[in-house]
DNA sequence: AATGAATGAGACTTCATTCAT
DNA sequence: TATGAATGAAGTCTCATTCAT
């Protein structure tokens, strides 16, 4: 049996963090829990993580890269009629493989003033950039360009708060309802970018 | 001197309860901690509650109804105009007596699937009546009317992210530039409504 | 069955600990085997202590100043040509109740800058103390009293690195031939005190 | 760039054991904190020696060994007038190099019964004979001479205990007026010997 | 001869909860 | 009604040691 080369095997305790969080919730998510999930020892999240609160750091870290780059790939190359779909897939991407409901986990466990907490609002900034150029993208040149960044940060909180709520009662209906609501404003709209 | 009576050494429970929630976070809201913030034994809890899950429950519902009933006297008697200043001065209420910040911990808290999450649900269904019967003396009687409900699902979201955040960087900024906007907002319509 | 008082069950786990620091050595002495020895649980000791270092020190400050003040009573009422047998007595009393024992690994375990080498350091300066003022019955007016300080410093260290030795052999010879020349050396002077 | 023979890669482990139980102490001189003084990995340890006992254990003698033989060789070849300044400076090197501190370490957690408390036992003899013969010089042919074992092993206990309270305060005032007084006291008594 | 990932036992500590008073 | 000492389960983390490479 080959042992696994050290980054492989802190990426099998991300991807096992990741799980625990999904399915467990926060305080649910023990060392012990992890490794369950993992099948491996407690131990070996100690040999590479400084202790829980690093670990839980690096996850949200990871996740939010990965994500990040992913949405941002996708959307970069999704022409602006198509970009409603675009989203509600990369979205269904992240509720199957548990990455929202692990970050709103990380998101709702972060203790105020914990480097957790502080990872968080720089995780936030980062979505928030992603989503002022999207919205860049629609009212780039018109006179409404200057909300761009308030309806950024509007729209980082009401997706927050709307997966809060969709997380508690394990329930897609509102997220469905806002890509639903989305898809229908953009058709309204298309005729101005289409033309 | 009179031993206190029943309720009112539940409500000594419940008031500890908020103030632990607000200073220290759910997780460090332990039977000692809040014994400690309410000066009496641990033990007194056990005797009022159930249990620290029960405790959670009275103290989001008491929370909760408590200040909907505040909301909704000072909103009943606000004349339309007036009603974003006195939005302003409740949120400032809860700001220091700590209530949002309780509800803001209990909601992260809130295990999928526990008691607790149900309630949290059912508080937040009974705010988006109240937020509905407040957007409906604005939009009653126009072809926005039938956009109230979702728009009252959208703004409790919304603000609970919002919170959520704030809650993170203990920073008051962000819904500061709410209700100024709001403001902004409502003297720009003002006409329509006072004349 | 009648709850002892806060400062009963202190006490207990007090005893406790002299009894495994003296059957076991500092490194064995684990809270579980402390509540092993007293019959209490483990979680006994959090509740009356801070944690282990606090329960040493505390252990190091409780039988040094019970054991000082032994020594002191019986010392004053002393005449000087029965202070050796005087001596003797008590030492045989420490050993039988573990008491120089305990020291002894309390002594040995201290790690260098931590609070319980501070505290073993104030020990040693109180019974460097006590042996000065002993000293000073034998030398005061004479023209080594100023040797009493040095004296009663080397005094300390000599009886440590006695100890040191006994306690790994558990063997009591070495301090017995000390005892011993006391007694022959105070027979031999004991003209001058007697006349 | 050959490798290490054998026994330069256990001397090497054994350096970084009493450089590593010299800075940190017994209770923190852990497999991997050797590991990481020495520049090694822990396996290494282990394929040197059985396991962490055997290796204090080697680590004692070898220390022991080393300085008995350097002791030996300068005491032999110095002038009886001279021997209180051989003396500092051979503690000089003791303490810079960081062996005393060590071999404190290792006498201090060597638990009673414990082949290392053996060992202990079985150095102090080999200290306490290298004592004997550099008093004999002194005595030899006089009175005294029958006094030179007691002597040796109070001089070893004094040492001992001297040690274990300057190593808790790090401070070499202790010893330094040890060597004072020593120096001192030669000189008293040079005449004796010059003539 | 060395590496370093992994294991499993066990240490410390916290905490909800109980119960004699 | 209230107290607070005690319990026992569980969690975090450390560490000696092994073993595939």
């Amino acid at each position: 049996m080959s042992l696994p080369s050290r980054s492989e095997a802190r990426d099998r305790v991300l991807r096992a963090t990741v799980a625990t969080l999904a399915s467990s919730g926060f305080a649910a998510t023990t060392a012990r829990a992890i490794a369950a999930t993992g099948g491996f020892a407690p131990g070996v999240i100690y040999y590479h993580f400084e202790d829980l609160p690093d670990l839980f750091l690096a996850t949200l870290r990871w996740t939010s890269e990965q994500r990040i780059s992913r949405y941002s790939d996708v959307l970069a190359s999704t022409p602006v009629p198509a970009l409603a779909s675009a989203l509600r897939s990369l979205y269904a991407e992240d509720t199957s493989s548990g990455h929202v409901a692990a970050v709103q986990e990380l998101v709702a466990g972060a203790a105020r003033g914990s480097p957790l907490a502080a990872q968080v609002l720089v995780e936030a900034a980062r979505w928030e950039e992603l989503a002022a150029s999207v919205l860049t993208r629609f009212l780039g040149g018109t006179p409404f360009e200057g909300f761009v960044p308030v309806m950024a940060t509007a729209a980082m909180a009401f997706y927050l708060g709307l997966e809060t709520l969709s997380h508690l009662d394990g329930d897609r209906t509102r997220s469905d309802a806002v890509f639903d609501a989305m898809e229908q404003g953009f058709a309204m709209v298309a005729g101005f970018f289409d033309s």
